[in-house]
DNA sequence: TATGAATGAGCATTCATTCAT
DNA sequence: TATGAATGAATGCTCATTCAT
């Protein structure tokens, strides 16, 4: 008797694709129980408070890049082509599907100046997203210039996603994927 | 007997301050009614509905930055550092203060994936600055170049004025604004 | 066409029943919305909070005190006999009815213990409570002990009152009553 | 392995104390749990529903007081102003500590009106605790007055505890208990 | 035209209780 | 027996919007 039961890993996945196309405040509880397939009081089974829930989403993306598109950025077993080409596959995958785009840029525009406490784990995730390219750029360029493309590049891809959006056009998104290829060349 | 009303154009410009720091689902009717001492459906007098506000605001930040932003940069009166000045000069008081960053950029984040109708008035937005831009980069590029160089800064601005927010420190957005100086040099 | 509505001042005395019988905990915003036949909404029209629709109660139940049962015990026009025959009448229709016994008591003792913000207005009650029994005892005894005849009593009939509602029985409430004519024999 | 469990009566101890101060509709089964430092679905093992513990927790102070409280009242083996002191002595302890006052009287007026089944236990509560008080005061007085005097002496203490409670200060009380020594004198 | 009352759906969260393991 | 997941109604309160005056 297989008993299909939703578990705190699923509701954290399914809650992810929620808020990262609806954003935060126009998200539910009951539109996310409802996805999951679970009863609305259920989720303070295993989340305090929305806000709890949208810090595990974060949290749980964070890790998901630790173990992908940031592994493959300073993974010495591969050459700085290798190392492009995997992460840009990822990164593909993550972003250009029309699937709401960068979970970190659209709630840090859209709770940066209220009261919710995202400021915080979503810096962690842009800190190490800029580590990760910095060991990538210094395969080329000094510490100081490698921190500093990074931060350029990253800005420019959240801009760029911004537009794909907007427009609704991968165009230019993947325009800086392929920059990075210029850089390293 | 002087019973001082407020007048559309002014409930419009309290709207904006509190869309662009709150954001949109997070902003309520009754909150801008306080913000502008009216009650909540005297709002219903001059806007239909929350999402005509929000259009109208966009449209009014859109005016705004014809006769203000845009205007600077093809002013045929002023020659190219002139023209940079007198924009960054603008600029400057738009994004820099901590007050949201740029309304256009927070609300497509946070809607595009949803039925709401910004994204046609947001586009014209942008549109209009990207071509007030390539109207300053002609001064020195070509025009396909111009028009290039017009969207690629603009895509950096938005994902400075989000490190800038992220971070809370000008410094990004800042960084971009002076590298419109060197690409024109 | 008599449109029929119910005013703030309806809805505070239909509150004050329901909050007398049930309590403040047992009583949702819903029960009283029922009763008032309204919207649950339309309270939040008129009161900010269960908090302050509470509060609003036990002030107009003190209101309603002062120019009722305080004011017999404080009429110069009456003489003691008189103004005990006038304060008894009243007491028994506002305690000996089934319908809660004294909303005072009740909500102290449920409430003294948490953060709601009943004490103040209660204390307010039964301060002025005792002011006017002292103005009665004046007519024989001096300040002083006049005073004190007054907290006792005041201490014996909620204690009477308790019993009346535990034994379901009016008897320990009139009990107490008839005391006044004894003291002041 | 010494897991140290929480036994019933550990439970019906601690809830006595939440209860006695936190009234019976606005303390949660949650609570309960949580200070007996178990799951909710525990308590469910122990007792049928939040109504049958509270129940027991009435019972239980009243097998408490006939321990106690009640058994000074009549021991055979103390005089009468041994029988006091003892009393008194554990009075204190009981009521005057800021806990809550007494349990019986905040539960009776919280639920008196509703359809919680507590009033037949608050009644043998109260019962036993007359019979006991009219032992001491048979002790000088006839049968008929002692139970008179029994009652008054107890409706006073509950209306003390009100006022000490109300007012946040024990004097109103401790002038009750030592009104046993004047009555006996 | 401005007011403020009314509307009814929706919000995040908590409730007492039950169930499966 | 204890656990912790599930349940579904209910909680206080807010929402965008409409209506009558």
């Amino acid at each position: 008797m297989p008993k299909i039961k939703i578990t705190k890993q699923e509701i954290v996945e399914k809650s992810y694709q929620v808020f990262r196309t609806r954003g935060y405040h126009n998200t539910s509880m009951a539109i996310i129980a409802k996805e999951c397939g679970i009863f609305k009081s259920g989720l303070y089974h295993y989340f305090s408070s929305k806000e709890e829930l949208m810090n595990e989403v974060l949290l749980y993306v964070h890790e998901l890049s630790k173990n992908g598109l940031f592994s493959y950025l300073r993974n010495q077993e591969l050459n700085m082509i290798q190392r492009i080409d995997k992460f840009l596959e990822i990164l593909k995958v993550v972003h250009l599907r029309q699937t709401g785009g960068c979970i970190f840029g659209n709630i840090i525009l859209e709770t940066a100046s209220s009261n919710e406490s995202f400021t915080e784990v979503i810096q962690g995730y842009f800190d190490e997203y800029k580590q990760a390219l910095t060991s990538l750029f210094e395969l080329k360029f000094d510490k100081a210039e490698s921190k500093q493309l990074a931060i350029d590049w990253l800005q420019e891809l959240e801009g760029a996603i911004m537009f794909s959006r907007l427009y609704d056009d991968n165009k230019y998104a993947e325009k800086i994927h392929k920059k990075l290829y210029k850089i390293m060349a």
